[in-house]
DNA sequence: GCCGTTTTCGGCCCGACTGTTTTCAGTCG
């Protein structure tokens, strides 16, 4: 079983615990345990193969021994057992807001309801809002719930949530005096999928600010509206919550609305132990009941004695530790990067030419890109062939003699064939400044031979770079079946690069494969995979998710000037 | 069920909102 397997195991006995009426801190420690088996870089089984299960936070005696057994048997008796206690589907009337552990129960032994459909019934002909305790409002509550459930947009990537919440941003700049106007949440952190969208600010007149939000062109619906927040649907569907507070209190309201949950949990239980006790609103000494204002995160984090930590770090898993210690990583930032390695232009399946892409990338500030075109093997893209690969070797030398302080290196995004075999002879690729080696096609071979396919692909002398290394496109296809781990130590074996791919729907490699392709000391290099000038700037996308997996500017290649980069690859 | 620079036992994050209530339970973030 792999992680996010055992993950939702472990997700159903806190729900089922919930329901029973278990102690509410057995509960968090199973949903602390998720949440930090989710966010591990390292299978589970490997871990425990090295005995090190226990170091995970969260993973205890008990937790432990279950993980044995889930991997060793692929079940679970303990959870087998609990669910036995309980009919079949009640956990998903959870997943309904309003609807929780205490309701979901007496909707089922009282009402006989199981599931959304019948929960939607039970709302409909009355039966829900006779339940003693309940009422009208109540079920008109839940009913609402389960629409949303149903039309609003589920998680979106953050390629379009964060356009999204910068217009909405700048629609509220031009219209009020509001200051420290910033994205919170989940989109601060820069998790590649979005729930909602959370914005912060300050403001003199907080009132009049959220009079304007409410009625920014954007707006479809206001779902609520008060004195310092209020909550609204936009015309694209997504929520937007938008909190306004006095200068002096932003670094703590920050902090909390940026979250994680369970790092802001593991940061009151620490400060607990000092004496203190956080909020929103500050940080209180307990002995004396004194509030203590913050203006900015900085000084919010410095009272508690931890050096700053960036949101992307916020998950909760070690990054308190290394504050205290002082030992937190400077995050790659976008201006760190002095060129793209993958480019593509009109000669294969790009729209612009090579001159345009260059002209638009010096613009970004950037010192060069390599252009990579797809090889032959790809036909729908218009792949090249030996003939026009020369041409346009000839077309970029004459480029680079009219370039000031840009460069364009020659490369190519060569296909893997499917038997790990490349689609240009080595002869061609080695006359490339760039080699980028890829998988376009029999995307649906079983693990072993996918792992071998790419190991053979690196093991190639003059394959520099793997491109988008699992092929998943963000809610569109899955990862392709493929041994991580294997590929990790075969680029650190070969000396081969792992791109961190750009483009919004891929970002791929993903956070937690950066974060473990780093601590086996693989090189990274960032890519936007642009197909026309306006993907360039998609370089921000691949910046935040390198942070994520807490990359610095030495892990990723092409901070490097273009001399530097051609040194350190491969070939 | 986890965990420890107070503890191997006794703690365990904090506040807001809502609805159905006469003081609070349930849900959410």
């Amino acid at each position: 079983m792999n992680n996010s397997e055992i993950a939702k195991v472990f997700q159903d006995i806190a729900d089922l615990l919930e329901l029973k009426g278990e102690s509410v801190f057995k509960i968090r420690a199973y949903q602390k345990a998720v949440r930090s088996i989710e966010h591990l870089p390292v299978e589970l089984a490997q871990l425990r193969a090295e005995g090190r299960l226990r170091e995970v936070p969260g993973i205890g005696e008990a937790i432990e021994k279950k993980i044995a057994e889930l991997l060793d048997t692929g079940r679970l008796k303990y959870y087998e057992e609990l669910r036995a206690e309980f009919p079949e589907g009640i956990i998903s009337l959870l997943q309904v807001p309003g609807v929780g552990p205490k309701t979901a129960m007496r909707l089922s032994t009282e009402l006989g309801v199981n599931s959304i459909e019948e929960l939607e019934k039970a709302i409909l002909d009355g039966r829900v809002a006779s339940l003693f305790r309940m009422g009208d409002k109540t079920a008109e509550n839940i009913l609402r719930g389960l629409q949303s459930m149903r039309t609003k947009e589920q998680r979106i990537p953050i390629g379009t949530a964060l356009p999204l919440a910068e217009g909405i941003m700048a629609s509220l700049q031009e219209r009020t005096a509001v200051r420290n106007l910033t994205p919170a949440g989940s989109l601060r952190r820069f998790r590649e999928t979005i729930g909602d969208i959370d914005l912060m600010g300050t403001a003199d007149d907080a009132e009049a600010v959220i009079r304007a939000f409410t009625e920014l062109p954007q707006v479809r619906e206001v779902l609520a509206k008060g004195g310092t927040k209020a909550s609204i649907v936009t015309k694209d569907n997504l929520q937007v919550d938008f909190r306004v507070v006095p200068h002096d209190a932003f670094g703590s309201l920050l902090q909390y609305f940026t979250g994680s949950k369970q790092h802001n949990i593991n940061l009151r239980e620490r400060a607990i132990r000092q004496g203190l006790s956080l909020s929103e609103y500050g940080i209180t000494v307990t002995r004396t009941g004194q509030l203590e204002k913050f203006a900015t995160e900085e000084a919010f984090y410095g009272r508690l004695g931890l050096q700053y930590i960036p949101p992307e770090f916020r998950e909760g898993t070690n990054e308190i530790e290394l504050a205290e210690a002082k030992q937190v990583p400077e995050p790659i930032d976008r201006r760190d990067v002095k060129g793209d390695l993958h480019v593509h232009s009109n000669w294969s399946d790009g729209r612009d030419s090579i001159e345009d892409m260059a002209l638009a990338a010096r613009a970004l500030g950037y010192r060069y890109i390599a252009i990579t075109d797809h090889s032959k093997g790809l036909g729908i893209a218009h792949g090249l062939n030996e003939a026009r690969i020369r041409e346009q070797r000839a077309e970029i030398r004459t480029l680079n003699e009219s370039l000031k302080d840009f460069r364009i290196l020659t490369g190519i995004e060569v296909d893997i064939r499917a038997d790990g075999s490349l689609d240009l002879p080595d002869e061609v690729l080695a006359e490339m400044d760039v080699v980028v080696a890829a998988v376009h096609s029999a995307m649906g071979q079983e693990q072993e031979k996918m792992t071998r396919r790419i190991v053979k692909a690196m093991e190639n002398p003059h394959v520099d770079i793997i491109a988008h290394p699992t092929g998943r496109l963000l809610g569109v296809r899955e990862a392709v079946a493929i041994d991580m781990e294997a590929i990790f130590r075969a680029a650190a074996r070969t000396g081969t690069v792992l791109e961190i791919n750009a483009m919004p729907d891929r970002l791929d490699l993903r956070d937690i494969h950066i974060f473990r392709a780093r601590e086996l000391g693989v090189k990274l290099c960032l890519g936007t995979d642009a197909h026309a000038t306006e993907h360039l700037p998609f370089m921000r996308f691949g910046v935040g998710i390198a942070r994520r997996g807490w990359a610095e500017a030495g892990h990723v290649l092409n901070t490097l000037p273009a001399e530097g980069v051609l040194a350190a690859l491969k070939h």
